[in-house]
DNA sequence: CTGAAAGCGCTTACAG
DNA sequence: CTGAAAGCGCTTACAG
């Protein structure tokens, strides 16, 4: 079923047919717009948007790319909870705007190159900052918007979304503070990572900002991850520094913390308090839950989405990049008071 | 940068290029071939699919199908972390197999079917057996060969992939009895669901097989999700009917069930055992780590994509459907012997 | 308000 | 081994 079908049907041109299903009322007929979509309706006619997306250079196609997972690792990116709720948000926005979604991994930017060349996708988003090295090169090349989420590039013309990182290892750390806690540990080998430095500097403007010393002692710099947090509780234990409190960078880690700490002999949150980072569902289903730092997540992959549309359609944002989401604590069980 | 302009540049026809591009060597001399190949190098030249899907009513997309959030409920169909692990490995084989992947979530067959007429995807995948009803149309009206995971209808052509449901729960009653226990809870509405009556048939085989007596008031018909889980867990022990041990249809619900019954005094593992379902990655984060039936999800989503690639390719796939995966237990510490 | 024609970028018989 | 031409299904100036 055809353009060319409908019309010979209506008894019109195909060009009428083509301005009904467009909409343009003003070049047609009430009459014959009504004739021409009752038969469409009839014959449950689409269009095919292989052939529009060749004629308009534009295909309603927004491209999601997420990192592939290195042949050497085995990490699965989606496996990630933060990954796929993102793209659960962003579909959504995407399909009640008209868009598709067609998600990609990618190892390299080639691989990004092409399927933007291949598709004329009309945008992308880069869940993740781990490809920020391509970007300067793809968007010099292509007039497609491109959108990310916590990258510290500043490129023109990057959309970018960011949280505001460094408040969030405030909260958590003023948190234990407002509680009693003087002796506080930090979490994760911040040195060479952006995001992460960001974090230990709102930790370090907490201390400060109460006048409690920083203790380089006090920072263990393990990977943000289940596994080494596990080992940062134990190391932790058995280096005996009076310690009361940790705060972290991931929730995945702060659970690993906690692990470690206790097969070691803690009990939690009695012998130590511990936040997390994310908010991530899985806070509420461990004992204590995690008490964590939110980054709004479904307000950060609408904001990217909005503003990537905004740009596709008008061609500028009405919000300068990189836009900083704000981020919360959420208390739960994990953190107590001393008093 | 079109096919023509590479044929300008080779001072060759557009068809030589054409060919080179698809590899049909017997249409092209050595010669030519390189010096094709070189232009298109040099220029960094991709073929635009559009045109081609156009020309050749194919379109190396495969639709993925997820249900669409209601608009009434909170559900993210994507933040179930079942749902993205499947996307995640399904794009990497369709990727490396040339494809691309079109996630659309969809409320209603309609949505269906017109994403397969605007794009003539070559295929579609279900990520879940929420929206059979449409399916026998759809494979009627379509040449696009589908797959589905965990369905229970038989339709002629329909590459179905289940799990042995039966036998998971088989494996977790039977786990708890050769542990000692005999007052085994089941914990799920397993009624109108097909599902989840096969794992409750697979309950009592395991009792029967082993001479332990059924009882109805053992079966809590709360749903599968932590929020009933909670009510089961508490229910569960004001009913002080002496059970020792739980089985039940998903790992947040044993993760809920865990906490409803600590809220009402049990130590687990101690005072009941739990045993959940999916073996899903939070499993080991909990305390204590969640003994369940692993699907081997990994495997399913492999399978079908690779039977959908088959029936591509050849018109037949060479398992018959409904394919049915193994399922087995894994141990971990929520479920401890009597003796 | 309506139509005939050209063109988007590719592929595929059909000739040579 | 190579090429000219038609066609995939749509949209967009350009005429009328």
């Amino acid at each position: 079923m055809t353009l060319k079908d409908i019309a010979e049907k209506a008894g019109v041109s195909m060009m009428t047919v083509s301005n009904v299903i467009n909409g343009k009322t003003e070049r047609v007929s009430a009459k014959t717009m009504d004739k021409v979509n009752q038969i469409i309706d009839e014959c449950g006619y689409t269009p095919n948007l292989n052939a529009r997306s060749l004629t308009n250079k534009t295909s309603n196609i927004i491209g999601l790319i997420i990192p592939a997972d290195s042949p050497s690792s085995d990490e699965n990116f989606l496996e990630n909870p933060y990954t796929s709720t993102m793209i659960g948000i962003i579909e959504r926005e995407l399909r009640q705007n008209g868009y598709f979604v067609m998600v990609r991994s990618v190892f390299k930017g080639t691989d990004i190159t092409s399927l933007l060349q291949n598709w004329n996708v009309d945008g992308m988003i880069f869940l993740n900052p781990t490809l920020q090295e391509y970007l300067p090169q793809l968007l010099k090349n292509s007039s497609c918007p491109i959108a990310i989420f916590d990258s510290h590039l500043e490129i023109d013309g990057l959309i970018n979304v960011c949280s505001n990182d460094r408040k969030g290892l405030y909260l958590s750390t003023k948190y234990l503070i407002n509680h009693g806690h003087t002796r506080i540990a930090f979490i994760a080998d911040y040195e060479n990572n952006h995001l992460l430095t960001e974090r230990y500097l709102g930790y370090r403007q907490a201390l400060e900002e109460c006048g409690i010393p920083y203790r380089p002692e006090y920072i263990y710099p393990f990977s943000p991850s289940y596994e080494d947090g596990i080992k940062a509780g134990k190391k932790l234990v058995s280096d005996c520094l009076g310690i009361t409190a940790v705060v972290t960078t991931a929730d995945i880690c702060a659970i690993g913390i906690i692990e470690g700490a206790r097969l070691s002999g803690y009990r939690i949150p009695i012998d130590l308090s511990v936040i997390g980072y994310d908010n991530l569902k899985i806070d509420q289903y461990t004992s204590p839950k995690l008490t964590s730092i939110s980054q709004n997540m479904q307000q950060k992959a609408l904001m990217a989405t909005r503003l990537l549309l905004e740009k596709i359609r008008t061609g500028q944002t009405s919000l300068p990049s990189p836009v900083i989401m704000d981020v919360e604590i959420v208390e739960r069980q994990s953190a107590i008071s001393l008093f």
